[in-house]
DNA sequence: CCAAGAGGAAACCGATCGGTGTACAAGCTT
DNA sequence: AAGCTTGTACACCGATCGGTTTCCTCTTGG
């Protein structure tokens, strides 16, 4: 009932347990991520062959949301820097919302101890993507070492996301400036 | 009888604690927990009142040895700036090592996502004072703007720390570069 | 109008969760 | 030796875990 009730039930199982597993880890039940969803158990257990396939298939839902943003936004107005920067003013904006508890990917990584679960694939896929949507930047905006500062950039975000996260920072600003300071350090024009 | 067994039932307790709540997660058992620690659970709960504060005990005492090692080591030789960089030296150093699973203060921040938690409190008590760690030594080394400094030296920290323990980043280096872009921009000698 | 499948409600499975109660065996101190 | 604390062993509590099964009610196509 928190999420849109005329999608089918396999899209309102992944709304839930997107919602479900961020707000409340990855030890969220089965039976309260079914009820949030107002689908059956059995009919979980007909879409998806286990909890955890459930919270990758969500994790995947929303890696390619993200993807098709950031894909879409490669040819935005604005120079490579100015793509760069906004991502982390994006973060910045999202860190100060009531729910925000960092970067989903990172949490499941960090929860599911095990690299080798099926959700941990799926994260880590996904920040590797975002690393790479980073690296391809930093090319164009004629970085010097393009993979060194994109690998930077991913330190101070998945830093900030963990920090702020964990109510231990609250930004304004603090990412804008270092990123800055380690764009002019790289050449990145 | 993965630790010391001469040791006091407490003292059992929390090295067991501390080992397993970290390679496994909060979510270990209490059962699981005590027969580690050689320890029943009738006297785990004589001597605690709960799961919850074994591990903010164990985090407490995690936090204690930190502290003791970096008040000790603020007045060893070399300037702030090699100071501050051993600090990343030893994380890119234990970040290789087998079982790193990242900072233990960050994960458990990360795992109970309430922050009200006694354990969050103390993670996030440990982590504060880190902090303050890098702002003495900025302060000491001439930084124009400590606080800055500071927070930007946790991001990368915990940035550092969140990937190599997932498995995302293996540093060799990069925490080290970093740290001198951002020590050399911010005015430290 | 009726058959068939989809899906929900809920009982049920064994296991485990955090936490207690009880009984008993050591080591102290006096 | 008596009495006390300390700690262990273990059964037990209700709740919940992930997962399965049964039953029944809808919708929908023919």
């Amino acid at each position: 009932m928190a999420t849109t009730d005329k999608a089918s039930p396999r899209e309102r199982l992944l709304d839930a347990a997107t919602e479900l597993f961020y707000r409340d880890g990855v030890s969220i039940g089965v039976e309260a991520l079914c009820k949030s969803a107002g689908v059956s158990k059995r009919s979980m257990y007909q879409l998806f062959d286990s909890k955890d396939e459930v919270l990758a298939a969500s994790l995947e839902r929303r890696a390619s949301g993200y993807a098709a943003r950031i894909a879409a936004g490669v040819d935005d107005a604005g120079t490579p820097r100015e793509r760069i920067l906004y991502i982390f003013e994006q973060v910045e904006k999202v860190s100060v919302e009531p729910g925000f508890m960092g970067c989903p990917f990172l949490a499941a990584l960090v929860e599911l101890k095990d690299p080798e679960h099926p959700a941990s694939v799926v994260a880590r896929a996904a920040k590797e993507r975002m690393q790479d949507a980073f690296r391809v930047q930093g090319e164009l905006g004629g970085a010097r070492e393009p993979e060194l500062l994109a690998r930077q950039l991913m330190l101070v975000f998945d830093g900030a996301n963990a920090r702020a996260g964990a109510k231990l920072e609250t930004l304004d600003g603090l990412t804008l400036e270092t990123v800055t300071t380690l764009l002019d350090a790289g050449g990145v024009a």
